[in-house]
DNA sequence: CATCTGACTCCTT
DNA sequence: AAAGGAGCCAGAT
């Protein structure tokens, strides 16, 4: 029953980072950036952290997998603890070295080029 | 109702 | 080349 009118919430712009981000692979990771590109946001790289943030990273969303576009783990610290981030992405087969995401280029998933 | 902040990014100096 | 400031949208106070 969706009555053919798009409800058109601000949840919309949540909803579609939550989808890209839960569909990235295992040991894969991708930019704020590139998600905001892929959904048409141009400005909203930020909006696309912030959108997580408010979700507190932990609602089945990978927000590990996530990070600026220079793969350093900026959103480390949200996380329960500042290592829960980088053990996790390791855990994946990421290997991050100094808060900061090593073969960045090659482990970089874009949602626009992959899907 | 208006103001400010925010897990970023790009441009200018 | 590096550092700093401005810009984007949306939600919260």
């Amino acid at each position: 029953m969706n009555v053919g009118q798009p409800e058109k919430k601000h949840n919309d712009f949540f909803q579609n980072v939550y989808d890209v981000v839960r569909l990235i692979p295992a040991g894969r990771v991708t930019s704020y950036g590139a998600i905001a590109a892929y959904l048409g946001s141009k400005g909203g790289a930020r909006m696309v952290g912030w959108a997580m943030g408010s979700s507190y990273t932990e609602h089945g969303i990978p927000a590990h997998r996530v990070v600026n576009r220079e793969g350093v783990l900026t959103a480390k610290m949200q996380f329960r603890t500042p290592t829960t981030m980088q053990e996790l992405l390791e855990k994946e087969g990421v290997i991050v070295k100094n808060d900061k995401i090593q073969n960045w280029k090659e482990r970089f998933w874009d949602p626009e080029k992959e899907l």
